[in-house]
DNA sequence: GTGTTGAATGACAGCGCTGTCATGGCTGCC
DNA sequence: GGCAGCCATGACAGCGCTGTCATTCAACAC
């Protein structure tokens, strides 16, 4: 690495002691308006960069936000970063992100090499981590939020809501429509990939509400891979294939559903007449669709978004229960 | 922020000096391994997590790799994102990513942020960026990747493709399958979204070859709003209600593109026979619909790893063109 | 004229770590 | 036995900034 320009070479430059120049960059303390200019003048001169590595270390606290994330392979968990990137930025906070592949021993690693950046804040996924991972948390000594489950107890901030209840509304909702004989379609992870745990709270809601009204889930389809249309288009064939009296499916969420929602039409399948079939998360794409996706809306922008709020707040140590709607779609 | 444990404290702990933690946590110089238990011992009974921050001063080379995309709103980014994490976080390294919405002045001053940092590298989108902006990028001393496009001169290392190759391939796939009446259906950006220039550049190399081969877009419709599904597919309608007669229409992207197909779905109008759809980017979600798209492969995986390995080895500065492939799929 | 204020600036130490050079002890060999 | 050579460890300075306290100086009151 070249040698960047230093404070001291500005303030060399601008004739003013290095700490002026700190002043000036970061609007603190009684500035003239002409050592200002000057100073201003010299920054600009020498293209100077503040090095933020040491005003961070100097200052104890940086602008840093860490952003631990169990996949990008779907939309759901990038629209989370969008929420949070808006009010991030409007705060002068910077995003640092971990991919854990609902791994965790890796989440566990991704938080450790976060908190070594002294992060301001950050905000993880769910509300299951390796003991480690959660004691790192506790005694990190900075804001935590746990994003996207309400279903159990957490660190610090909550926001989310109860997948367990989501499972729930589908399953009323198929019953209510004169279902009756149910399958359902998850995904597992693949060779490499951990478990989705809030999927299988979905589902466990799912099949807990059919067997309080006398029902239950006849064939069932995991796919050993991870969600994606194509998965979902997969798994209902398969799952029609073995078990073709089924009368409303249940996928593990709209990726899938609209997978499945594919296969019918490739197969001539009228839907919601001879299959119903249900989602999760009313993903954008899956409400455009010609029959728009039987699904729960997850409003996961202002997951995002209220996360990074508290997160960088100093509201008490809370659960927000953004809750979830029944979107009744056309498939369903 | 609460006084978290120092190597200092770990050193006492452990009955040795502070370098001796610090050469036993980075594995560098001869330790023995008595004295590695010893410590390793000490790191664990106070939870002792290092501080990057003070590292990086201490040693001027921080692990950070700095990410400027333009959006997060549809899949496309968060794909090179993703092809970008698993390098990064094999060769020790943390992304920061920064979000520009199109908007080369906010770009400019996210560069300029994440600069701040010292990261390691820095990854950005395209090849347009403010002079000030540019200036940055050259002087930064770090290794630059601008990705996604390759018609123009870079800074250091490009990997993309051909944009304008891209709108000529759709052009003259839809000519050797003898349409004749074209039309285009673009994304602008809304209220508060800057240009998508890529975008702009299929379009001239659709238009170009079209005229070319002695033809043209008939009509076109640019849609207010940032590229999405349900653009695609109210631009659709807005254009064919304004010109019934067209027989092939190009869409700036997949997203775009399946929001029409959509539209014909619902509308009745079968596809390809009387009108035909292009894409662009070969997402899944087209790939797996009753009819594969008709669009052109871009390797955005690939693109994000490709330019993370580039970014943190010592190669020299080139331009990778990774390529793209006419998807024929079922739609045009 | 003296003292009081407040605005504007500076000196200095230190954040927590690592690079550099120095040191002590041990092995091996002529 | 003496010395080269290596292993294991340590002392010290300093990375580039900011917090704290001190200082200067003009304006103003009495």
């Amino acid at each position: 690495m070249t040698r960047r320009t230093t404070l001291t070479e500005v303030a060399q430059q601008a004739g003013v002691s290095e700490i002026t120049v700190s002043r000036v960059l970061r609007n603190s303390g009684p500035i003239a308006p002409a050592t200002r200019e000057r100073v201003m003048e010299a920054v600009r001169a020498l293209g100077y960069v503040p090095n933020r590595v040491a005003g961070t270390l100097a200052s104890s606290g940086s602008n840093l936000v860490g952003i631990v994330l169990p996949s990008l392979a779907n939309i759901v968990f990038p629209e989370v970063l969008r929420g949070a990137a808006g009010p991030l930025a409007k705060m002068g906070y910077q995003p640092v992100i971990a991919v854990t592949e609902y791994d965790p021993a890796r989440e566990e690693a991704l938080i450790e090499s976060l908190l070594a950046w002294r992060p301001a804040g950050l905000m993880v996924t769910g509300l299951e981590h390796t003991p480690r991972a959660e004691a790192m948390l506790r005694n990190a000594g900075i804001r935590v939020a746990e994003l996207m489950d309400s279903d159990g107890a957490g660190i610090d901030i909550i926001v989310g809501f109860s997948n367990v209840d989501a499972g729930r509304i589908a399953a009323r909702h198929l019953l209510s429509r004169g279902y009756r004989r149910f399958g359902y379609v998850g995904h597992g992870g693949g060779a490499t990939i951990g478990k989705d745990l809030r999927a299988e709270k979905r589902w466990s809601g799912f099949a807990m509400t059919l067997k309080e009204a006398g029902y239950a889930v006849s064939d069932k389809e995991i796919v050993d891979a991870p969600s994606s249309v194509a998965a979902g288009r997969y798994g209902l064939a398969e799952l029609l294939a073995r078990s073709p009296g089924l009368d409303a499916v249940y996928l593990s969420n709209d990726d899938m559903a609209l997978g499945g929602y594919f296969h019918c039409l490739s197969q001539g399948i009228s839907i919601p007449g001879q299959l119903a079939l249900f989602g999760h998360n009313a993903l954008d794409v899956g409400q455009v669709a010609p029959q728009p996706l039987s699904t729960v809306r997850t409003p996961r922008l202002k997951i995002g978004e209220i996360g990074a709020k508290l997160v960088c707040g100093d509201a008490p140590p809370q659960t927000v229960d953004v809750g979830i709607e029944l979107i009744e779609g056309a498939t369903a």
